[in-house]
DNA sequence: TATATTCCGATTAGATTAGTAGGAGTTTAG
DNA sequence: CTAAACTCCTACTAATCTAATCGGAATATA
């Protein structure tokens, strides 16, 4: 039940990458490897697959880097997530029901489903401009939904 | 981001033991191997779990088997899968801050902070008596709190 | 033209999870 | 009183997945 550090190097990029677009900037690998102690060939990957996502954008060559190919308001943490290890999902048979057949088509089922509904609602909940801004509430101060804008 | 086998198959487990005890009868791992199709041996590592977790009791010897220690609605679903797995916490940083110092203790952190949150909540939303009589509801019909009884 | 970058696939190393194995101790049934 | 069916405990192995490295092509800049 650990979030892989994919996702977790990747949003940490992405807030580097939006800190940055949005003072007109870019910023390259080296940087963000740098600053925030993090393997360089490692965030290559991600970066690949958050342009897979259309989330950024890469330039090549010296000087070059990255941008936000959107305003972070509409990137949610759900869509950087998703680009880096797939589709929330704590157990196979949410969805690919068949996998239920052996263990799991069974009155658990629904806990797994519910579990996974409630991750995806965080996820779904805050955009980057939320989480690069701080704007995450601490507790349980906002019913659902908080959202960003 | 995957629940292990350890919890699944303890849950399963459970809901089987549940069953039998509410019926005044015990059940035998054997038992349950063959009706659930799980693979014995790994099953004992899980009931030693649970057992030191005060959740059932196992009774030694020919024709033994497990049987709850309490009742089902005193066995919340989040104590099953704790004794199994641990505490939930999706990231290091929530549970030991320390680990933070390197990537973690940014802006990222109230987003797992939170989604490990609700993650706890539906364990402890429902009870095992929930869980072997289906009493755990598909979709958002209940704001929060569903709970057991 | 040297340098700093993105971009891509392949490979290796490490960690975690899943499952097996051996065997001691316990209780029951024949 | 012995064989069988259990629990109980530790150690080990196998398989899978995650993390990270590597080589090198393509691209752009200074």
């Amino acid at each position: 039940m650990k979030l892989s550090t994919r996702a977790r190097y990747a949003l940490r990029m992405m807030v580097e990458i939006a800190k940055k677009t949005d003072k007109g900037e870019k910023v390259s690998l080296s940087q963000i490897a740098k600053s925030s102690d993090l393997p360089r060939r490692y965030l290559e990957q991600l970066a690949i697959d958050l342009k897979k996502a259309s989330l950024i954008t890469g330039i090549s060559g010296k000087g070059g880097g990255y941008i936000l190919i959107k305003p972070p308001k509409k990137i949610r943490i759900g869509q950087i997530v998703e680009a880096t290890i797939g589709p929330v999902n704590i157990v196979d048979c949410i969805l690919v029901p068949e996998t239920c057949m052996k263990v799991d088509y069974c009155d658990c089922r629904l806990i797994y489903k519910r579990i996974n509904e409630r991750i995806t609602e965080v996820l779904n909940d805050f955009s980057l401009a939320d989480l690069a801004a701080g704007n995450v509430p601490n507790e349980e101060l906002s019913p659902v939904t908080q959202g960003s804008g």
